[in-house]
DNA sequence: ATGAAAGCGCTAACAC
DNA sequence: GTGTTAGCGCTTTCAT
């Protein structure tokens, strides 16, 4: 420990003010009187003003606090929350703040929210009932989420994932595909993989992912064809591995009998069922369409490339930024959304 | 404001004590008063004890903070930084420490270091001068460095960069090529973009751009080829498209004259000079033969894959974090580093 | 140009 | 079980 102002002060012959001055408004002081404090300061290995003396004093911190509904590694796992990421950062840079990444699930969870010592936060894709969020409002805090309104008068950026979702399957329906099958990350947070039925998919906290499952099923109903024949794979996460395992499922359950729309609640999931149905020697589209959602940059290079629904997390993770550093309030943001027709979709059986 | 811990002391008619440990060891309180104590904490608004003062009183912050060397958004743009900071998530999330970035570069950059809440600091790549190494030092805070050894006494998790680069150029000089031409990011921060003298080359701070060229030239000059022969092209960023201007340029200067061979100091480079080739017509390996440093995961997957020399930056991220959170001591560790040979690079006309 | 007073909000240690 | 004491390290305001 390095000491504090007091003690340069004693050292210094001067009072705790003049130290604290002489960091920081330096131009204030006599220059015999700064040189001496320095030297003192220097002395004893006094190492600045403590940060959160600082803090506590001024009531600010410099720090955006991001709220992660996942273990912290995760965020970097997932090509769409680096790039929401990203988008923090360039308006946290702006604003000369720094950027703090915090896991607000698990057992830690509530005392690494309660201790965030942060001037706002942002909430990425948080559950309905995420116990964090109460803990921030709590906190008098601003927060903004981002993916689905989680909380009545908390802003909200988003797309309209209903719509998207829907968009999705209406494409494959456009094309003719009758035989579906969706493939969706965790709803309940109870590490299932397997068939999701309806208590599973109107259970779930989830909001983006209720929601996308809630646009398909919209598309496919307005079809004319019965939701309950559409499976549901779910995978308690959202990574290629996941994608593949539950491509695997859904091929080994119904690819056998002919072509197969796919709908991939994420691009992240869509990959690896691309990469299951590759190594099976299905043939994309002609066997398996498939369809993502999110258009991560990794869409536009997989083999075939993915057909997907466009969403900027780039743009919303500025605005998230920008309204939680500025404590906008306002209501939900929805931004746009739209089909990006790439190769990985056709007509069942290429026709 | 929600209030503090003695306005809901006196609205509930107890100590202060009574209420702090309402929050913190509930179930010492006799659960009337518990259950007073919490009505009128409620009755205020109040949000439960203020993070900075917990922070202050506490000593601790349950924050690892990573020092970057540049704006906040380019950690999310490079795909090792990437890497890097999901071997910290990993650290840090088993410890149940928040992540804070900084940007310790800029004119706010001092005191976004010196005003830091947290409890250790992890530097990724930090030039030697970087004052803000200096302050976290002043401050006595653990601090690691990835990259380069900045400053003495200063625990380091690396590869050995001077080595890693004069394997790379060694199998581009293996294979016969004499042609040599080396592409890398800022060595000084004055955004110059065109060929850098020796001077440059030397005066640049950046200890892992500086190491890397230094392997090169090592690995030329044993070669029996002349250092001064070979151009250095600079380019003040380390993105696709920096690469890709690089090569530009370099094709423009050299390329029309036959074989050439271009020492890339990052991947990332790399990826782009790849593309400069192919957009002008050149063929790869055959015309220009590319190695890459780094081996993030796109240059497996780039056409044609990239020849590159692997280093593990998410096992450094580990250990860089763990070593910072248990203030282990200790020198430079120089994790290993191995060429990797893929498609683009073959004998010069592809003989 | 320097200093004194007055907290910012909290908790460890120890009484009662 | 609950309260008292004694700070944690700092900066704003106002005086000198």
């Amino acid at each position: 420990m390095p000491g504090t102002l007091d003690d340069v002060a004693r050292a210094a012959g001067v009072s705790r003010m003049t130290v604290s001055n002489a960091y920081n408004r330096p131009e204030k002081l006599a220059p015999a009187t700064l040189e001496r404090v320095l030297q003192a300061a220097r002395e004893l290995g006094y190492g600045g003003p403590s940060a959160v003396g600082r803090s506590l004093r001024r009531g600010r911190t410099g720090v955006l606090g991001l709220l992660l509904n996942d273990a912290l590694p995760y965020a970097f796992t997932d090509p769409g929350a680096v790039a929401f990421m990203r988008g923090l950062a360039v308006e946290a840079a702006a604003r000369d703040l720094s950027l703090q990444l915090i896991a607000a699930t698990g057992p830690a969870a509530a005392r690494a929210v309660a201790d965030a010592v942060v001037d706002a936060f942002v909430a990425l894709a948080p559950a309905d009932d995420d116990p964090a969020l109460a803990t921030v409002l709590a906190r008098r805090l601003p927060l903004v989420t981002a993916g689905a309104p989680a909380l009545p008068d908390v802003p909200c950026v988003t797309i309209d994932n209903v719509a998207a979702a829907r968009r999705a399957a209406e494409h494959l329906l456009a094309l003719g595909h009758t035989r579906l099958a969706v493939v969706t990350w965790r709803l309940l947070p109870d590490g299932h993989a397997g068939p999701a039925g309806l208590d599973r998919q109107h259970g779930s906290a989830f909001g983006v992912r209720r929601d996308r499952l809630a646009g398909y099923r919209q598309a496919v109903e307005r079809a004319g064809l019965a939701w309950e024949d559409v499976r549901v794979e779910e995978r308690p996460g959202n990574s290629r591995e996941d994608g593949y395992a539950a491509g695997d499922a859904v091929l080994d359950a119904l690819g056998a009998r002919g072509p197969l729309g796919v709908l991939a609640s994420t691009d992240v999931l869509a990959l690896g069922v691309l990469q299951a149905a590759r190594e099976r020697g299905a043939r994309v589209p002609e066997d398996v369409s498939v369809v993502g959602l999110d258009d991560v940059p990794e869409a536009a290079a997989s083999t075939p490339a993915l057909t997907t629904v466009h969403q900027d997390l780039f743009a919303q993770g500025r605005e998230c930024a920008r309204r939680a550093a500025g404590a906008l309030p306002g209501p939900v943001h929805r931004h746009p959304s739209r089909l990006v027709v790439r190769a990985s979709t056709a007509p069942p059986g290429g026709g």
